[in-house]
DNA sequence: CCGATTTGACCGAG
DNA sequence: CTCGGTCAAATCGG
């Protein structure tokens, strides 16, 4: 890449890192002071129109990482990549690229990785674990020294829209009611944020509590001889929007109040609100642990271990407000410091 | 018939 | 050699 180019498009990607980052700081003052949802809301479109124009900055500068991967047509739309790619070296890219996504591996071990427990609800695993994308299993294996047996799942959209993000579904051995959930890779499709145009959310919730009446009653257990696992497809925690890398589309305020998949392999029950509250513990392997709970709020961050029973009642409205600023604070904290790794990075 | 899942074989890092 | 991860043919089910 030309050098002039380069670095015009790096001040470029600096300068909108920054404002991104400062408008953030500004919702996260919001945030605190409680104050009114229209500011928040402001704040977060100028949020999303900042992310894109860093993608598209960040997409003008590729060419020269493109090559360096190793399918042509994939551009990771994360932004993390691709303002790596832009100032990497080969051998740096090379790095930073098997850092973030390495498609070819069949080996994952050394792979980023975030795990999660989900804990079944009273809504079922479907609610608990439904994180909005659309997933494929493509293998089962027994794992050594573990009572169950560990499914592999991978997105749909990995012929379609190159995504390679992958995930391992294990029931818990000290907890049956537990599952742990590893994930690979972040999204590069944007399936899982699809959200509906015309229905509003309380008629998908209403929707949902339509469709688990129909699954619990008028349709009892229909596959009794299949693994539980495989109910599980591709309903997974709204939580994995969360996960993986930063980036845009994890920001997006749809990711933030649980995803919605409109994929029709899908029942009506897939999207996250309405489901009964499970507990989850997301924990980036490398990091500390982030204690959320899957409500009919979506995510509600939770102080360090306290699981929810079963038969805790939903939040009601008048602490949904609370909770979906609680939801805010905790994105975009994470946001804040994606983006200072960002700057630090550049 | 077609798409999704199952499952045994295969690959490769440790 | 072991075992986790992936592949792909066989099978299932709507």
């Amino acid at each position: 890449m030309e050098n002039s180019t380069g670095c015009k498009h790096q001040s470029q990607l600096l300068a909108e890192l920054a404002r991104t980052q400062e408008l953030v700081v500004q919702l996260e003052a919001h945030l605190d002071q409680h104050s009114p949802i229209e500011s928040c809301k402001s704040l977060s479109s100028n949020i999303l129109l900042s992310i894109e124009k860093l993608i598209h900055i960040a997409g003008l500068s590729t060419s020269e990482a493109k090559q360096l991967l190793p399918f042509p047509n994939t551009v990771p739309q994360d932004p993390l990549l691709q303002s790596a790619n832009k100032n990497a070296s080969a051998a740096n890219f090379n790095s930073v690229f098997h850092r973030n996504c390495n498609y070819l591996s069949k080996k994952r071990k050394t792979l980023p990785k975030k795990k999660i427990q989900v804990r079944v609800g009273s809504g079922g695993v479907a609610a608990a674990l439904d994180d909005g994308y659309s997933w494929r299993k493509y293998g089962n294996k027994n794992i050594l020294g573990s009572k169950h047996s560990r499914s592999y799942y991978r997105c749909r959209d990995r012929n379609t829209k190159r995504c390679f993000a992958t995930k391992q579904v294990q029931r818990s051995d000290e907890d049956p009611q537990a599952f742990d959930v590893i994930y690979h890779g972040t999204h590069t499709c944007r399936r899982g944020l699809q959200m509906p145009t015309t229905t509003s959310v309380s008629e998908q919730a209403r929707r949902q509590n339509q469709a688990n009446r129909r699954l619990h009653n008028d349709h009892p257990v229909q596959q009794q001889n299949k693994d539980l696992l495989m109910d599980l497809d591709a309903h997974e925690s709204c939580i994995s929007s969360q996960l993986g890398s930063v980036t845009a589309e994890a920001m997006l305020p749809e990711s933030i109040h649980g995803g919605y998949s409109s994929q029709p392999s899908l029942p009506d029950n897939c999207c996250c609100f309405g489901g009964s509250p499970a507990i989850s513990e997301l924990i980036d392997v490398s990091g500390s642990p982030t204690q959320l709970c899957v409500s009919e709020a979506g995510l509600e961050p939770l102080t360090s271990g306290s699981f929810v029973s079963d038969s805790l009642t939903p939040p009601n409205s008048a602490v949904d407000a609370d909770i979906t600023l609680l939801e805010l604070d905790t994105q975009f904290g994470e946001f804040l410091v994606s983006c200072s790794n960002l700057l630090y990075t550049m």
